[in-house]
RNA sequence: GCGAAAAUAGCUCAGUUGGUAGAGCAUAACCUUGCCAAGGUUAGGGUCGCGGGUUCGAGUCCCGUUUUUCGCUCCA
């Protein structure tokens, strides 16, 4: 375990080093949970976006894309269900450490009136036997009714404190009626406070006209609100599909672990639409689908896995994780869900607008069931460069840190420099990274010995080093040298592109998936 | 958010009982070598996370704060 985090330091580490994930606003502090991805992670969270986008709408030809707004009416939040599950009164017990929420403990409190209650009940019917008249008994006996009169004066302030969002009210219930901490027993209460997991902000430029919206918590809702837009204006038949790539927020307690859960973050999501029955097997072939689009990165079938969920979210009825090894355990990727037609019909409720397929086959129309994928593109991007990254012994007693990139994920694809800086070597090498630059991510270097440039571009995860020595001049040929074995051969330099091209391809890569 | 630990150059770290900041690597220039990171010369780069306090004097002691890591908690 300590070598595991060792590793995933030594992993965020090399990020920074090399360009590929910075944390925000370092010059200031920095900001929570929030990082900027440098020179080179821009390039590998570009190659994963693209290897995602069009295995999605160029396999699939009933998956179109859209780009949606990040701000979107407020109401959508409501029909959603966010507004109401992303906010709970908390509070934490300090001797325990333990967290809770706030409602929950007055409502158990509630719940041991009733208790009592059901208590003195059960006593009277046992004393009583046969003639025992229990509705008369609950609304005449002194003892029931003191415990149904504290019950109802704790629920109206309750209510009351809840309505009008009363968080100091919520912490003084709970230490006037003494509510301890289960695990720790003592009263020993923080403050309450008020978790609103979605970003807010302000539209519209006066104070009084103002508006309040918020940061999209998810793509998806993006989706959904466009579908009959895109239904319509692209001819779409059930079953199809729809893709986006973008910003999602979220006010996260607690956000940790580098990037896998930050407050900013992208995700890319693909809602896809079908009739009402037929989700399940559909649920059960995406799921087919998106393991096959993982493994085929090469990273290792044994660090993948499924995590079906026994408790299901409030529009799900059926829902599984795909889950990656990562340097601090198995963690969810990807999570691909059957969310029946919650989110359709809530939003045909909440517009008032009717949001439904005529299905011409079945000659009748319908909600139709949705089943998404949803990938954190971030995760994804954590999972590559984490199991890419390795610092390996070598027989000389070095070491040498390498990225084993995908190739056709690799933020360079190609290193080109002459063997020394003088002869025309450096004039020569310019002229074939000229001839590659154009279709092959390129890097130019000619500073310190060979060996030396090997090993950044290695840092890196360039696939290939094409070094242009003095039989270059005479020839035509080159050195190409690969990453992973650090082999070399001597080629023509007509067949680089061929070459680089086996390996570094995305079509290649797309065309295992079909 | 609670608790614990940490923060000194781009990176990894030194810094004695408090006495004006160092090394290696990295970066840049020139020379040298030329196929797997280590040659020479030179240069740039730090108000020691930030703000207070104690002190004649604070990187060092105290308080607060920010960020990071770990545990708990949360994750529709």
């Amino acid at each position: 375990m300590a070598q595991q985090e060792d590793q995933f330091k030594k992993i965020v580490s090399h990020a920074k080093e090399y360009g590929f994930v910075f944390q925000s606003s370092e010059i200031y502090d920095g900001l929570a949970a929030v990082y900027d991805y440098g020179q080179m992670g821009v390039e590998l969270k570009n190659n994963i976006k693209r290897y995602w986008w069009e295995s999605m709408t160029l396999l699939h030809e009933n998956i179109v894309g859209i780009d949606s707004a990040i701000f979107m009416h407020p109401t959508i939040w409501k029909a959603s269900g966010h507004v109401d599950a992303f906010n709970d009164p908390l509070i934490d017990n300090r001797d325990s450490k333990k967290r809770y929420r706030a409602d929950v403990l007055i409502e158990d409190e509630i719940a041991k009136f009733d208790d009592k209650i059901n208590k003195e009940v059960a006593k009277a019917a046992k004393k009583f036997g046969d003639s025992f008249d229990e509705k008369l008994y609950r609304e005449t006996n002194p003892r029931v009714l003191e415990h149904k009169e504290k019950r109802e004066a704790l629920h109206e302030r309750f209510a009351k404190a809840l309505n009008d969002n009363n968080l100091e009210d919520l912490r003084q219930i709970i230490l006037d009626y003494g509510i301890v901490c289960p695990i720790s027993g003592t009263k020993n209460w923080t403050d309450v406070r008020q978790f609103n997991l979605m970003f807010k902000t302000e539209m519209g430029s006066t104070s009084e006209g103002a508006m309040t919206v918020y940061l999209r918590p998810e793509t998806a809702q993006g989706i959904f609100v466009n579908f009959l837009n895109v239904q319509k204006t692209g001819r779409m038949r059930i079953p199809f599909g729809i893709a986006q790539i973008g910003k999602a927020f979220r006010n996260e307690i607690v956000a940790r672990q580098f990037i896998f859960r930050m407050r900013e973050f992208e995700q890319m999501e693909m809602q896809f639409f079908v009739r009402p029955g037929d989700e399940l097997n559909w649920f059960k072939q995406w799921k087919e689908t998106r393991m096959k689009w993982h493994k085929a990165l090469g990273l290792g079938d044994q660090k993948y896995r499924f995590h079906d969920h026994d408790k299901l979210a409030h529009y799900a009825n059926a829902a599984t994780d795909i889950e990656f090894e990562m340097p601090f355990g198995f963690k969810e990727v990807e999570g691909i869900h059957s969310r029946t037609n919650f989110d359709l019909s809530s939003h045909e409720k909440f517009s008032g607008k009717k949001i439904q397929y005529f299905d011409p086959e079945l000659n009748q129309s319908y909600t139709p069931y949705v089943i998404e994928t949803s990938i954190g593109l971030d995760r994804m991007f954590l999972s590559i460069l984490a199991s890419s990254f390795e610092e390996q012994a070598l027989e000389s007693g070095d070491t040498r840190t390498v990225l084993h990139l995908p190739a056709p994920l690799a933020p360079v694809k190609v290193a080109v420099m002459p063997l020394v800086r003088k002869d025309g070597l450096p004039e020569k090498a310019r002229e074939i990274m000229n001839s590659l630059k154009f279709d092959y991510a390129c890097h130019y270097d000619e500073k310190d010995s060979i060996g030396k440039r090997y090993r950044r571009q290695d840092a890196i995860g360039t696939p290939f080093c094409v070094t242009i020595d003095h039989q270059s001049l005479e020839d035509n040929t080159v050195t190409i040298r690969h990453r992973d074995s650090m082999q070399q051969e001597r080629v023509a330099i007509d067949d680089l592109a061929k070459i680089i091209d086996s390996e570094v391809s995305l079509n290649k890569l797309l065309k295992s998936l079909a």
